[in-house]
DNA sequence: TTGGAAAGTCAACAAGGCTGACATAAAATC
DNA sequence: GATTTTATGTCAGCCTTGTTGACTTTCCAA
């Protein structure tokens, strides 16, 4: 039996009810995760798409509008409504390639910058305190999960984003 | 000097650039979380509102509306527009309360039990596959960090879930 | 018996996805 | 040099899913 015991340890965790748990705790998570972002964002005349953007730019500034449609996984006619107003308020910095001048590579401004900074410092804060509640292991179980549960695609995006230090 | 190694082994995974990366790391999981249920629901005519209200439905047969309301954290209207349309095509049974009449208490049928099951089967495969690549210790960790990722009330509302035994 | 809670409905609106069609400029290719 | 491909932008229209506000019906409970 005691192999038997050590057979079930291991695959317990994949239980139908388990999965089901995991499934369910990414569905309240997730709204918990956008939740202080939303709030923000919520006076102001932009949404949770606009700050998607505005991070994947501070996060890779110069960045093209077809890389960012890439890693946003919209269509085009979907970011450019979000880029338009973007950069109409001042936001954000459109300037054209100088090798390919067909390219649009893109930047915060101070003002983009400011937002996005308030915007991802409230993520920050929660995400921080959801690590120290956890602990050092628990966030590298956290990472280990949903970098598996990611498409192909995406994880290649996930790990060549992580690869830049900006 | 071992004092400040130890200290900053501990604070390691709370730098900004860790926070940043659980971040980025949420969005794209999240997109893989949602894609193979979506992707079933493209051909019908319902989307992840239909899944979600089909989840929680079969989670806990004979929930109230008011009930469901609170889970999924949306207003009667948006959840009424759903339900109507699950109703209507015999996917969902609205049987009014035997205590409180007002209450309307919902079931599955057959045929919405097959759907949700084929939907969730779909999901739990990808949480199944995450789970078995990243190990059993990783699990452990993964929902620590959701659980605490939370607010107050979704918490509340998945441990009350949790305790459920179907 | 009356106030208020639970549920449902209608209307209107917004965000943010989508498709399709078309325009322009520039690069790449033949 | 002509043609094709690529990158981007834009217009129009559609869908889902969220919102608010106003109103009705039902019916429990004080």
């Amino acid at each position: 039996m005691q192999s038997t015991a050590s057979h079930s340890d291991n695959l317990l965790f994949l239980t139908d009810e388990q999965l089901r748990k995991g499934i369910e705790a990414m569905f309240f998570a997730y709204r918990g995760f956008t939740a202080d972002p939303d709030r923000i964002l919520e006076g102001l005349d932009y949404g949770r798409a606009h700050h998607r953007a505005l991070h994947f730019i501070r996060r890779s500034p110069g960045t093209t509008v077809n890389n960012l449609l890439a890693i946003l996984g919209v269509t085009k006619q979907s970011l450019n409504r979000v880029l338009r107003s973007l950069i109409e308020d001042g936001l954000v910095e459109s300037r054209i390639g100088r090798n390919d001048k067909r390219e649009r590579h893109l930047h915060l401004t101070k003002k983009g910058d400011d937002l996005e900074r308030s915007l991802s410092d409230a993520q920050r804060a929660r995400m921080r305190s959801a690590f120290r509640a956890a602990g050092p292991g628990a966030v590298q179980g956290f990472r280990l999960v949903l970098e598996a549960m990611m498409d192909e695609d995406a994880r290649r995006q996930f790990q060549s984003l992580k690869e830049t230090t900006p």
